[in-house]
DNA sequence: AAGACACGCAACCGCGTCCGT
DNA sequence: AACGGACGCGGTTGCGTGTCT
């Protein structure tokens, strides 16, 4: 009956990730592709859970993830889906898809929690104060306040609508090396706190394949540092001289872990197709760990059922804001 | 300088749903 | 159809790091 167990529960290895693990980890999903975690800790030795295995990869080695911190409009969308779909992480990252459901659950319960609080009580003290006496004063500016964020999501998202047609053309050209190489000339954002701590990862991992030069060694499984290698190629392509370059050295895999972070930097906004279509390999990741079925859909579509969606679920006070001048946004 | 405290990120846990047998 | 494991998701926790006293 059913299926065979998960994974044996006993010498399960918790807590954080080696350099080594991950190493293993991306070798395997790039020679065999995300999914069928429970085979993962049987096939590479990993001492680790299938879950754990599939929480590594999708919260931190997939490809596409960009690390470092949200900008403002990234900030905009969240608040907004936040108070459409309420704590759907899941949802929400799926109209951001360069960022986890975990990171943007992080950054809700750290940042924008503490901040929307903020905002509300310094509305309350103004009302305290007698600067607004009545709650439809109160009301009123907190309106004024989210219907600014809304609009200027609707407007990052009409940019994004706009990019995502010119990128389109680009990729058409050439669907992938192009679109990456166009991206990568972009200068990095400046690097924070969680972006150097993917730094420092890169730094172990480059210490390590020194002293370790032959990383399969040390698994059981077939891994190979070709693979690894390969991996770290995803979007350049085989042919690329350049691209081979970067992958030989351990700097390719910090390239791996900020290629999204450029081609964030440059969009500065949503644009799931174009996001979708960067490389094939990258296709395939967003596939796997994201439900695709948001990033078929149009985001003149996808606004609209947004606030149907909004409005028949009873996010009342969203509502009635954008009752307000809900004419204005589109 | 050092201890206390606050903060933020990565990972774990538990539950609900999906799906294979 | 029923059972039970895999998977995905949201909530929570542990720990490293930065800041304050």
């Amino acid at each position: 009956m059913g299926r065979p167990p998960c994974c044996d529960k006993i010498e399960v290895k918790k807590g954080p990730w080696t350099p080594e693990e991950d190493i293993v980890l991306v070798s395997y999903i790039q020679e065999n592709g995300p999914g069928n975690w429970r085979s993962i800790p049987a096939n590479t030795g990993l001492l680790r859970c299938s879950k754990s295995c599939r929480l590594r990869w999708t919260n931190y080695l997939r490809p596409g993830i960009k690390r470092g911190n949200f900008t403002d409009h990234e900030e905009k969308m969240i608040i907004h889906l936040q108070a459409l779909l309420g704590n759907r992480w899941a949802a929400i990252a799926s109209y951001l898809p360069q960022r986890t459901d975990n990171d943007i659950k992080n950054y809700w319960n750290t940042h924008l929690k503490k901040k929307l609080k903020k905002l509300q009580t310094g509305i309350d003290g103004q009302n305290q104060d007698g600067l607004s006496s009545s709650n439809s004063m109160s009301k009123g500016q907190w309106e004024r306040r989210l219907q600014t964020d809304i609009r200027t999501a609707k407007q990052a998202l009409c940019e994004a609508l706009s990019l995502d047609k010119a990128s389109s053309l680009l990729d058409s050209k050439d669907s992938t090396i192009g679109a990456y190489n166009a991206h990568r000339t972009i200068p990095h954002e400046p690097s924070s706190t969680y972006a150097s701590s993917t730094e420092n990862i890169s730094k172990l991992l480059q210490n390590w394949m020194r002293s370790k030069p032959k990383a399969a060694e040390i698994t059981k499984s077939d891994v190979t540092q070709n693979s690894f290698n390969n991996l770290v190629m995803t979007g350049s392509g085989s042919s690329s001289s350049e691209g081979a370059v970067s992958a030989t050295t351990p700097e390719g895999f910090d390239s791996l872990l900020s290629l999204n972070s450029s081609i964030s930097d440059v969009s500065q906004s949503v644009s799931l197709d174009e996001t979708a279509n960067l490389t094939p390999e990258n296709s395939l990741f967003q596939d796997e760990s994201k439900p695709n079925m948001e990033t078929e859909v149009p985001f003149t579509l996808l606004e609209k059922w947004l606030f149907e969606d909004g409005a028949t679920q009873g996010h009342e006070d969203l509502i009635d804001m954008s009752l307000e001048d809900s004419a204005g946004f589109f």
